[in-house]
RNA sequence: GCCAACUUAGCUCAAUCGGCAGAGCGAUCGCUUCGUAAGCGAUAGGUUAUGGGUUCAACUCCCAUAGUUGGCUCCA
C-alpha cells in the first residue's frame, strides 16, 4: 500500500496549508506563522495572531482560499542558503528559529512559493493550486484551537486552524457526514438520553455518577469477567482506596507521577494518598505470607477504583476521568512460568473481546524510550521483559507493532487497540511484564532449591477502565447494546389500559425469568413505540386483547423488524438462549 | 494547567439596537381506551451558571469564579 506521505492527498493537504497561510497573512499581515503540516484527513497551520480569530475571519479566509486556488498558481521549489532564508523570513521569529535549527544540522533548506506566499518547507506539493479542488475542503468545520509552539507547554500559545481537504466534493461530504455520525453517537449525549450516567458540579468534574441503567451494564460486565477469571484460576482480592504515602514511595509511583496524583491527605501526622494504582496493594497481600514456588502462579484480581489528578482540560465524558475502576489483576509467577502465563492473559483478553463482538483489534508492544528518564528499573531487566513479551506474541502468532516510548514506567507492555464501527482506534486491554516492582518491594518465593527467588509480575486489565470501556461500547453500539448487556431488555406495550393488568402480569412473569423489563403506559401505542425505540430497548412486546386471548406477544425489534405474534413461552426460551450465548442478534 | 468558544425551565432551543424572559418535548392533573413512529386540554416549572460592576434600564456590555465543549500539553 502507498504510504500516506507519498500520496496525492498528502500533497494536496500540504499545499492547502500553504494556501491557508497566504490567505491568513493577507487578512492578518502582522501575523507570525509557525508550521503547517498535513495530518490525517486534513491539515493545520499554527499562527501567532494579534487578536482572537472569529468565525467571520474563518469564513473570509476560506473564501479567499478558493480565490487563490482558482488562480492556478504554480508551487515553485527553491534551495536557499541559511543566510538567504534568514533574509526572506526576517520578521518571522518562528521561521528564524527553525532555520537556525536546520542550519545547525547542516540540512538542505528549501522554500516553496505560490502566488505571493513563500514558506520554509520541505515539500512536496502539488504542481499548482489548480490541482486543488476549491469545493473539496473546509476550514470552518472545526473550531480554531490553541496549540503550544513546538508542543512545549512552556512556550508560546499559538492559534491552530484546522482544515480538512479531499480530492472531490463527494469525499469532503462523506468526511463531514462521518464527523456528524460520530457526534450523534457521542457517549456523553447517549449517556444522558439513555440515563446511563451523569455528572454533578457539586460532586466534582471527572467524577462520573452511574445511574441505575448504566450501573446495570457495568455490573453485567463485571460479573462476566469475574466468572471467567475464576475459571482461569484468579483469586479475588479487595483493597482500600487510600494508603500511606510510604507505599507509593516504595513502588516509585510517588516521585514519578506526583503531578497526576491528588495531594496527600494528612492524618495524625502521617500522609495518605488516594490510590493511583492497585498493584502495590496486591503486592502487600502477596507479601503477607512466605510463598513457595508451589504456590505460583498467584493471580489476584480486583475491580479496583483509582484516582488520578488529570489536568482539568483533559477531562472528557467517561473516556478521561479522575476516578475510575480498573479491571485489574496481578499475576506473580516464576521466571519459567512467565511466557505461558502471559499467553494465558492474552487468551483471556481475546476471549473477552470476542464475547463482546469486538473483533477488529491489533496488538502493539510498548517499549521504553531510551532517551527518557521516567522509567524505573535497570536496562537488562527491561530487555528481559521485552523479550518475554515478544516471545509470547511469536508463540501466539500474534501480529504486533512496536511503539517506542509507550511502556509503563515499570515495564514494557502489550496493548490491544480496538477499531470501532466508525474505524476509530481505542486503546483497550493492556498486559505489562514487570521485573521492577518485585525488586523494589523485595518480593520472594522459596524455590525447589530451598533458596529465595524473585517472582516476576504481570499487570493486566482487559477492559482497562470500566468507565472508558463502557464509553467506547456506547459509541460502538450506538447505545443499542446486545441483549445480554442492555439495561432494559424488553418494553411491554399494552395497546390500551384495558390490557394493562395483563401487561403488568406479563412484566412480572418476564422479570421472574430474569429479564430486565419495563411496562410503558403513557399515551397510545404509537407513542409507546417511539419512547421504547428512543431508549433502544431490544424487544418491544406489544400486548393486546388478541395476544391475551392467544397467549402470545407481538414482538417488534428496536430496528423496526416485526417478528409477529409469538407464544410467550417460545419467546422466553428464545430470548434466554440469546442472553446465554451473549448473542449480538435479536432474532 | 494553557488558548478559544459556550452556559436561558428537567431536555432541545428562541428572545431585533441594552427596554415586559418565550416555544417544543418532558413533568403534573384531567379527558380519550385506542393494534404498531408522538391523541386533546389545562397547570406547574426561571435569582437567564454564580458573584461583582457599568447603566434610568442588563439574558444582552465589562470583570472574576465555576462548569461544558474544541484543541494543546499530559495520560502509570
Amino acid at each position: 500500500m502507498e504510504r500516506y506521505e507519498d500520496s496525492k492527498l498528502y500533497r494536496i493537504r500540504h499545499s492547502m496549508a500553504h494556501v491557508m497561510a497566504q490567505a491568513m497573512l493577507e487578512r492578518f499581515p502582522e501575523a507570525q506563522i509557525a508550521i503547517g503540516p498535513p495530518i490525517e484527513d486534513g491539515f493545520y497551520y499554527d499562527f501567532d495572531l494579534p487578536r482572537p480569530i472569529t468565525e467571520e475571519d474563518l469564513a473570509a479566509v476560506e473564501k479567499r482560499m478558493k480565490g487563490i486556488i482558482k488562480g492556478k498558481h504554480p508551487f515553485t521549489r527553491r534551495e536557499v542558503s541559511a543566510d538567504e532564508a534568514r533574509r526572506i523570513f526576517t520578521n518571522q521569529k518562528y521561521k528564524l528559529e527553525l532555520i537556525d535549527e536546520l542550519a545547525g544540522e547542516d540540512a538542505l533548506i528549501t522554500t516553496y512559493t505560490q502566488d505571493t506566499f513563500q514558506d520554509l518547507c520541505r515539500g512536496p506539493h502539488v504542481e499548482d493550486t489548480g490541482a486543488l479542488n476549491p469545493d473539496a475542503f473546509s476550514i470552518t468545520f472545526k473550531e480554531p484551537a490553541g496549540a503550544y509552539w513546538r508542543g512545549d507547554e512552556k512556550r508560546e500559545m499559538l492559534t491552530r486552524i484546522y482544515g480538512t481537504a479531499w480530492e472531490t466534493e463527494e469525499d469532503l461530504k462523506d468526511h463531514l457526514e462521518r464527523l456528524e455520525e460520530a457526534r450523534r453517537r457521542d457517549h456523553r449525549v447517549l449517556g444522558s438520553q439513555l440515563k446511563l450516567f451523569t455528572f454533578s458540579p457539586l460532586v466534582g468534574k471527572g467524577l462520573p455518577l452511574w445511574m441505575p441503567r448504566g450501573a446495570v451494564v457495568r455490573d453485567i460486565l463485571e460479573r462476566f469477567l469475574r466468572q471467567e477469571q475464576i475459571k482461569r484460576g484468579y483469586d479475588p482480592v479487595v483493597t482500600p482506596h487510600i494508603a500511606r504515602l510510604e507505599l507509593y514511595k516504595t513502588s516509585g509511583h510517588y516521585p514519578y507521577y506526583k503531578d497526576s496524583q491528588y495531594d496527600p491527605i494528612n492524618v495524625d501526622g502521617d500522609e495518605f494518598l488516594l490510590k493511583p494504582m492497585n498493584c502495590p496493594h496486591h503486592i502487600q497481600i502477596y507479601k503477607s505470607e512466605v510463598r513457595s514456588y508451589r504456590d505460583l502462579p498467584i493471580r489476584y484480581a480486583e475491580f479496583g477504583t483509582v484516582y488520578r489528578y488529570e489536568q482539568s482540560g483533559e477531562l472528557a465524558g467517561l473516556t478521561r476521568v479522575r476516578g475510575f475502576t480498573v479491571d485489574d489483576a496481578h499475576l506473580f509467577v516464576t521466571p519459567e512460568q512467565l511466557v505461558d502465563e502471559f499467553i494465558g492473559v492474552v487468551d483471556l483478553i481475546q476471549y473477552v473481546f470476542n464475547a463482546l463482538g469486538l473483533n477488529d483489534f491489533r496488538a502493539r508492544i510498548g517499549t521504553r524510550d531510551p532517551e527518557s528518564d521516567k522509567y524505573v528499573g535497570t536496562p537488562d531487566l527491561w530487555e528481559k521483559a521485552t523479550r518475554a513479551i515478544i516471545t509470547a506474541c511469536d508463540k501466539l502468532g500474534l501480529n504486533y507493532s512496536l511503539a517506542e516510548g509507550e511502556a509503563a514506567f515499570y515495564g514494557p507492555k502489550l496493548d490491544f487497540i480496538f477499531r470501532d464501527v466508525l474505524k476509530r482506534e481505542w486503546q483497550l486491554g493492556t498486559v505489562q511484564v514487570d521485573y521492577t516492582l518485585p525488586e523494589r518491594f523485595e518480593m520472594e518465593y522459596i524455590g525447589e532449591d530451598n533458596k529465595p527467588h524473585r517472582p516476576v509480575m504481570i499487570h493486566r486489565a482487559p477492559f482497562g477502565s470500566l468507565e472508558r470501556f463502557i464509553g467506547i461500547l456506547i459509541e460502538h453500539f450506538n447505545g443499542a447494546f446486545p441483549l445480554w448487556l442492555a439495561p432494559l431488555q424488553m418494553a411491554i406495550l399494552p395497546v390500551s389500559n384495558k390490557v394493562e393488568d395483563e401487561a403488568e402480569s406479563l412484566a412480572l412473569e418476564l422479570k421472574n425469568e430474569g429479564f430486565r423489563v419495563e411496562m410503558f403506559s403513557k399515551g397510545q401505542l404509537g407513542k409507546k413505540i417511539v419512547e421504547a425505540r428512543l431508549q433502544k430497548i431490544p424487544y418491544l412486546l406489544v400486548l393486546g386483547p388478541r395476544d391475551v386471548e392467544a397467549g402470545t406477544v407481538s414482538v417488534r425489534l428496536r430496528d423496526d423488524t416485526d417478528l409477529g405474534a409469538i407464544p410467550v413461552d417460545e419467546f422466553v426460551a428464545k430470548a434466554k438462549a440469546l442472553v446465554e450465548n451473549r448473542s449480538l442478534e435479536l432474532a
